[in-house]
DNA sequence: GATACAATATACCACGCAGTATATATATTT
DNA sequence: AAATATATATACTGCGTGGTATATTGTATC
């Protein structure tokens, strides 16, 4: 069973995770936390050493939830019917993201790129994760032969995420969902014509 | 000639506009400002009315300096070289935004979107001339018959840009330059084969 | 070179910030 | 249920914030 604190801490973080996302590190405030949470200084700072430990947390709780949905995508299927799942997932990504306040990784990169290095870091390493992720799933294709591939698996996995992000960001930017359904429409082509056998 | 006033703000822009770039709207104090400039917070808020309005001509500043290079880039041969003239330019993008402290579209861009409307406003109508000035030159090479285009030339303009933003978006939260290169490079042949004649 | 005016510096304001020490309330254990 | 340990609330600190009123300096014009 779980502790009273425990259940708080959980609480804290959820609760706490879009506000960061949105507003980014500098640009949350305490109280903006405390009125969020409904609870006081006191239990904010009993649960977390400072704001920089919280922001940390909350970043993780997001990178978690966004890593675990993309692991959960990519399951099922073979190679190539992992790579569809995916990017019909960032078809959607911005109604994915929207309880959370955004991209985490877009939002806390750029935000924290000058301001935390913590952060950056951490930022950094969910980048690796998830490229990781996708290059797995292409390099079991290919050794299944359930695909081909113009270049090595982690190279076509940046490719195909840098793209990805571009639509991320830009649909971020301009409020646009255009953005990713027309990169989506277009990384699906692509995909068909370069990795189909 | 210019007054001594004149000069101050100038000067003082072009002082401050990598700070805010660099460390966003929040995150720039005025004993920032002041610090690095030289000058003290009378001289600031007599050449300007509040923060925000420093912010937005900050943005401004860097902004025109990069919609200036882009018409650059854009000038000269025929309408492919005019594109793979952009590419090129993108290719060291990051050494290009250096001094303006990262590019400003996309630290504006995601650092205002939940913290000042005006910035964000200011960001998207920049997008929309980028995009704008690619589709022109596009819609030109059609015209002159110097190039083919599987889509509307805004639709190819704004699927180029995105890709383009992607590859800036993770240089610059991995700070790994390579991701510019890799895009670039495949954006080169997307370009030859989609385009060419 | 004195006068008038514009531009900058100084000193200050109220307020919000992150963080803390301590008191109070709530769980947990006995 | 009492005693103990844990978790939260309260009240406060020092400091940095954006912004301003006023004094001072610099810069032209006569």
């Amino acid at each position: 069973m779980t502790t009273k604190a425990e259940r708080t801490t959980a609480y804290i973080i959820e609760t706490v995770a879009p506000i960061f996302n949105k507003l980014g590190y500098i640009g949350t405030s305490m109280s903006d936390l405390t009125e969020a949470t409904g609870l006081t200084k006191g239990a904010l700072y009993g649960n977390f050493e400072n704001k920089e430990a919280l922001a940390l947390s909350a970043f993780e709780y997001n990178s978690k939830k966004l890593l675990a949905k993309i692991d959960e995508v990519l399951t099922g299927g073979n190679a190539l019917d992992k790579i569809f799942a995916l990017t019909d997932f960032y078809r959607n990504y911005d109604t994915f993201t929207l309880e959370m306040g955004g991209c985490p990784i877009l939002n806390t990169g750029v935000d924290a790129q000058n301001n935390n290095r913590l952060l950056a870091a951490a930022v950094k390493e969910t980048l690796r994760e998830v490229e990781g992720k996708i290059a797995l799933v292409l390099e079991n294709g290919i050794n299944n032969n359930e695909l081909k591939l113009p270049v090595t698996p982690l190279q076509f996995a940046k490719q195909l995420f840098t793209m990805i992000m571009g639509a991320v960001s830009m649909s971020t930017m301009t409020r646009d969902r255009k953005y990713l359904v027309n990169t989506i429409a277009y990384l699906d082509l692509l995909i068909k014509k370069e990795l189909k056998k």
